[in-house]
Parts: C-alpha cells; structure tokens; sequence
DNA sequence: AATTATCAGTTGACTAGTCAAGTGATAGAG
DNA sequence: CTCTATCACTTGACTAGTCAACTGATAATT
C-alpha cells in the first residue's frame, strides 16, 4: 500500500462516489412524485412509528433537532404532516395527502433503490455486501474520536 | 423478503447511515487542522492536480460548477487557495498556508480513515469489500433513469 | 407558592450543495 | 470587421443540514 491510499481509504472514496451518485439519481426519480429525497426519508419514517414527537424522528434519521425542526416546517407548509401541541411534545402525522403520494412512490422508490443492487450483484454477494456494512455500521457508533 | 425490504433497501440504508457517521466523525476529527471534510477533500483534489481549472474540479468531486465556484471563494477567502486567470479559465492553485495544512492533517486524516475499516474488517474482506463497492459504484455511473 | 431545572422545539448565522439564468471574454462564421 | 456561439464561471433562489444560543412550558425543590 502507498503513502497516499490504503485498502481502506480506497473503499471509502468508492463508497463517497456511489452513495452521492445514487441520492441525486433518487432525487430525479422522485421528482415525479414531487419529493425530494431527503423529504421522502422523512415521510416513511413518520407513517412507520407515528405518532411520534421530533426528538424521537430526529433521532432515526441521524439529524440534529435544529435540521428536522427546519424540515417540518416545510413539509407542514406544503400539506405533508400535520404537527398538534400533545401533552408536552408535538406529535407528527402524515396528512391523507402525504399517505396518497406515498401509497405510490414507495413500493415505486422501493425497486428502484433495488435495482442498483440486483442488476450488478448476485444474492450471495448482497448477502456478503450486507454483512460487512452492517459490521461497519455498528463499529461506526460506538468508534469515538482519537484524542489530539 | 417482505413488502417493505429488500436485501438492496437494507443494504442501502446501512450505507447511508455509516457514510453520514463517518462523515460527521471526519468533521470532528479535522476540526483540530481547521479545516471541514468537503474542505479537505477539494484541497486534496487540488493538490493532486494542480493546477486545473474549476470544470475538472468540479467532475472530480461530483459537484456542480456552481457548488464548487461557491466552494472556492471560501477558500480563496480562507487564504488556502489561489486563482489566476489564465488564458480562457481560472487556474487554481495551493497557498503554502494549505500545503503547511495538508502535510499533517493528510496522513492523520488517512490514519483516521482507515481504522473504521482496519478494525473491523480483515485484509480479505476489505478486498471483498471493494471488489463489490468498486462494481456498484462503476454500475451507477451508467445507469440510466427508467422512464416514467 | 416561588424558584429553578429540565426538556422540546425554534432560530440565527453558517457550510454545502442544487438548478437555471446571467456575465464576459474569446473564437469562428458571414 | 461585426455578430453570434460557445465556454468558464458567477449568482439568485432554494433545500438540507450544522451548532449554539434562545424560548416556553412543565416538573421538581426548597
């Protein structure tokens, strides 16, 4: 290995290229829908645990308060969710408008996101695929940074 | 699989999440050089390639022209880059103040870059790893939208 | 009961990016 | 020699996010 890449790094940038090539494929494909990508996420998770408070959503997306905070306003200003003052929290849900579209795009988004993998991948590569990023993933959380 | 998963949806979820992770961890890491993960990456780019032009930078990074001249001005701005206008394009080109920059936080950056991967995966996985990556990622550059 | 924590959410100032329309200089066609 | 393309870059209006300081309401302490 050199002195300017290693296994490692290599993965990493390949992983950078796809990941980014992927989001702003999704991003045209979910025009048709009017969602963007990131607002799409958003809803799915909000129709599989609502009702639930912003905190809780924030958490699942691995977004900070002040970011979801700024992404509700939106998709409330464009009939997507509504948000009601509950006991001490405001509870999200999805308006019937957003469980339409959605109704839709989903199983549409699903096969898409799919394809990438079954048209270059066999099943026991995906399997293979799957296994190491989901050691990858969890070693990520509990990683901390290395003191300075 | 069920309705709402596919082994591709799985994988790619993972993805996300790790990338973002890392992303969010190479932020905090470089804060002691100053610098920010996008920062770092255009003047590892520019240092490679040197001098070029915004055009192939901006390929280079899968960025559009216009995130990437919103990118150099802060640069520029910041004192870690140099613009002159060449004969039809501006050439960019490194300060000292950068290369003094790049010389510790690339090889801290590449160290911290590779122990996500070095401890937790062996030298064989990490090629399987990349093998993988590296025909998902190339599959992605020529895929095509499906029609509507 | 009055005071202070605590907790959910918002907001200001910022980075980083997109798209599409707009500059400005150079190069080629009439 | 002027006119028009073309090319590199910029810019306006926007999405999406960060951090840190700030509200506002409820809960806990003295």
């Amino acid at each position: 290995m050199s002195d300017y890449h290693t296994l490692g790094s290599l993965i990493w940038l390949r992983l950078v290229r796809f990941t980014n090539r992927s989001h702003h494929m999704t991003n045209e494909f979910l025009k048709r829908f009017g969602l963007t990508t990131a607002q799409f996420d958003v809803l799915v998770q909000i129709r599989t645990f609502q009702p639930l408070n912003q905190l809780e959503l924030a958490s699942k997306l691995t977004v900070t308060e002040g970011g979801i905070s700024r992404m509700l306003v939106r998709l409330e200003k464009d009939g997507y969710i509504e948000r009601k003052q509950g006991w001490k929290t405001k509870m999200i849900s999805l308006t019937p408008q957003a469980e339409a579209v959605l109704a839709e795009a989903f199983p549409a988004q699903l096969a898409f996101q799919t394809s990438f993998f079954d048209e270059t991948l066999t099943e026991e590569e995906q399997k293979t695929l799957y296994e190491l990023v989901t050691r990858l993933q969890k070693h990520s959380l509990n990683k901390s940074l290395p003191r300075e």
